[in-house]
DNA sequence: AGTCTTCGGATTGTATACAATCTAATCGCC
DNA sequence: GGCGATTAGATTGTATACAATCCGAAGACT
């Protein structure tokens, strides 16, 4: 169900969607060579308009370009699963306080997102769980109503789309993460701007510790 | 005493850098339409590595592109000053903490900095000092041992240069900058991260208050 | 006069073509 | 046989040329 062309949209738009897409799931996984007249053709453009696309996405810290040597998809070694959290943490919980100042009430999509999620976890579908969490997040950072914190935590969320494709299987997804969502949007939505951050916390040390375990079990049965 | 050209590196890479110091220094203002045709006849080159490097300059938030429209130098409001300080403070105190935590050592590099910084203030040459300024952060910054925090920082610093440029005057950079600058180097040295976080926290606070009070004298007058 | 339409210049978007650079394999030399 | 120079192929970098789009001004109709 593709959704037909805007008109007016230039092409590298759709482009840099399709591309960034295919990096966080995972198509280009971490240190693929992106070689321009490949995906050029696999998509159907020129290469002006592609090279943009990778200069985006650079930008967002998806690829890595060298001079004279080309597009690389980012690594993604198990300290940048540490230091990605360390940021997150820090951006994420100024993003809470904010919101609880301002007494948003995230609490009725978050339930309606609650529902999706459990309907994804039954089918399995995981790239839509990963959505759905980051549109979770995605929520209380323009709760914030801060815009530079908006962008920032935009491109970390790259970052981390990236590593849950990478690094998360079936089984690893925290069942309880939707609990620990609406008992922060409650925490926010009463103006407890303490209490949000401290359950957002362990909400992420909780995810952060379990990417780490699994990584670690990887290492060992590898 | 401009640096030849590097060889073998291209073009787009050091056009990359006139743009970026035009915009940063306001050159290009806060508003100002950049036409492609302009500014690549104005820097030698055509329009292909011009597009690639305002794409870029997107990806920091200096300009915003809009398809078909061409890009525009970011707006910078008041609010927009608030917010940056508000994010600013979260990511520079992770950081200090971090550095404090490694009991990294960054007092000589200060000192000196201190020296050519009152240098620069005696020659009113305000590039200069937040060059010097940007520096020390940025150098806290790397002491933290966290890329993707870097990274963050780095894209906010464009974005804090823009702004001191366009929003300080001679006599509104704080003479004591430099001194809170020591004090905070010391407690890092000395593993006293509370302290240091702290001690930036006033220092940024108080950076932060003496420009929105010089907006608002400006506001005022006009 | 006011509003809608049409047209022309200005500007951005992209394909093609070619130059510059890198990479790896071959050749010559020790 | 090992090691550095050389060359061919692959890949990136950029200029030119043209197509698509936008924006404002002049004109037509009510």
């Amino acid at each position: 169900m593709s959704i037909g062309l805007a008109g007016s949209e230039p092409r590298s738009e759709s482009l840099l969607e399709d591309l960034r897409e295919a990096i966080l799931t995972g198509r280009y996984g971490p240190g693929a060579h992106l070689v321009q007249d490949d995906l050029a053709a696999a998509f159907g453009v020129s290469r002006i308009p592609l090279r943009e696309a990778l200069r985006r996405l650079e930008g967002e810290g998806l690829v890595v370009i060298s001079p004279n040597r080309g597009a690389v998809v980012r690594s993604l070694a198990p300290k940048d699963v540490v230091d990605l959290y360390d940021l997150r943490i820090a951006l994420e919980s100024l993003a809470v306080r904010r919101a609880a100042e301002r007494y948003a009430d995230l609490r009725g999509s978050t339930k309606t997102r609650h529902a999706q999620a459990r309907a994804a976890i039954v089918t399995r579908n995981l790239s839509a769980l990963f959505r759905l969490d980051r549109d979770f997040h995605a929520d209380i950072a323009a709760a914030s109503d801060n815009n530079q914190l908006v962008e920032s935590l935009g491109a970390l969320w790259s970052q981390i789309m990236r590593m849950m494709h990478a690094y998360f299987e079936a089984g690893d997804y925290p069942v309880d993460t939707w609990n620990d969502h609406e008992a922060i949007a409650a925490a926010i939505a009463h103006g407890e701007a303490d209490r949000a951050v401290e359950k957002l916390t362990s909400h992420l040390t909780g995810s952060r510790d379990r990417i780490l375990a699994s990584l670690r079990a990887k290492g060992d049965r590898s």
